[in-house]
DNA sequence: CATGCGTGGGC
DNA sequence: TGCCCAAGCAT
């Protein structure tokens, strides 16, 4: 039971009005009132994207993805290559490999036509209950539970949810469920994120610009940033490795496409050691008159690598992918990115 | 249900 | 600087 009964046409009323005023206007979405309006492909593509991922960093993103393949049918039409590189430094690249995966579905099992339910969207690569649920009310107007991480955190500071995450994502999904209607769907679904994402901040709520202030327990008790209530994150370990910048006489690069599975699968990257726990001397790919480029330091989501960078030039070896330095950098996850100006930047003063 | 999976920005 | 955080999903 949550802690008050709240007035769910009153608070619906208000924030959809907030809405209304103050609505973000952002690449893929329709002006408030216009939800439906937007092509189902567009939505499930910024959706994707948005996934554990900022509006600033995945706009460009969504822009060049909008413009190079248009329709579901023509990204269901591009090499795999090609779509990994356009990912290539937005993270979390299971999300482009299901991307495909899912576009290919919807060309080859829908007849290039996105389903228009939460359950048919939901069986989709890569769609999940947040997706599926959102495509569903923004695309198609269709009432739907759209609960990510803003909702969590206006739903808990509503009603001053005391559980910490994530063992209280059930009550918040309870309680967010409270307040979907069949009226405006789509823009109730959007209204709630904007707040979550600009006036019911994690960090320096805005309560004085919240249409729900009145209502809120969590702005009651004082102290309306401290929700959601969080458990202790484990500590983060650190590992070692190191990767190997090899240049032909011609300057191009040698890259390896690791495996679908696993850390930054299905991307290029330069060849590199195991990343271990400990410190110690790597065996290089092949003898040679290596030279050390210092390391390059990253932070994954469950570990920080300290990154060695040694350099040669080779003959070139037909087990790698040789590309040209530019076109290289712009195809690489970050870490190797980094990596890669470390290895070429003593180049400068050869 | 816990874990693996990126990156850049803010303080 | 070192943490925390941001429109989650798959296994």
């Amino acid at each position: 039971m949550p802690p008050v009964s709240p007035d769910v046409a009153s608070i619906r009323s208000r924030l959809l009005a907030w809405y209304d005023a103050h609505a973000r206007a952002l690449a893929w979405r329709a002006p408030p009132g216009e939800a439906g309006g937007i092509d189902p492909y567009r939505v499930w593509l910024s959706e994707v994207m948005l996934q554990q991922t900022t509006t600033a960093h995945a706009t460009p993103y969504f822009l060049n993805f909008a413009a190079r393949w248009p329709t579901v049918r023509d990204l269901a039409a591009a090499p795999d290559a090609e779509v990994m590189a356009a990912w290539a430094g937005l993270g979390y690249y299971a999300r482009a490999r299901n991307l495909l995966a899912c576009a290919r579905a919807v060309a080859g099992d829908h007849g290039g036509v996105f389903p228009d339910t939460e359950a048919r969207l939901l069986a989709l690569p890569g769609v999940g209950a947040y997706t599926a649920a959102a495509v569903a009310a923004i695309a198609f107007d269709r009432p739907a539970n759209v609960v990510d991480g803003n909702v969590e955190r206006v739903m808990a500071r509503l009603f001053a949810v005391e559980t910490p995450v994530p063992a209280a994502r059930p009550e918040l999904r309870r309680l967010a469920a409270r307040f979907v209607t069949d009226h405006r769907p789509g823009d109730w679904a959007q209204a709630l994120m904007d707040l979550g994402a600009t006036v019911c901040r994690s960090r320096s709520p805005l309560c004085g610009q919240c249409p729900l202030a009145a209502d809120c327990a969590g702005f009651a008790s004082g102290a309306p940033e401290r929700f959601p209530l969080k458990a202790k994150k484990a500590d983060k370990p650190r590992r070692h490795g190191v990767a190997w910048v090899i240049v032909d006489a011609r300057g191009r690069v040698a890259l390896e496409r690791r495996p679908d599975k696993g850390l930054l699968g299905g991307m290029l990257g330069l060849p590199t050691s195991d990343w271990s726990t400990v410190p110690e001397a790597r065996t290089p790919p092949f003898p040679g008159d290596w030279r050390d480029a210092g390391a390059v330091e990253h932070v994954f989501t469950h570990f920080a690598l300290t990154l060695h960078v040694r350099t040669a030039q080779a003959a070139h070896l037909g087990a790698y992918d040789w590309r040209p330095a530019a076109e290289a950098r712009s195809a690489l996850p970050t870490v190797f990115a980094k990596a890669l100006d470390r290895g070429l930047a003593p180049a400068l003063f050869l």
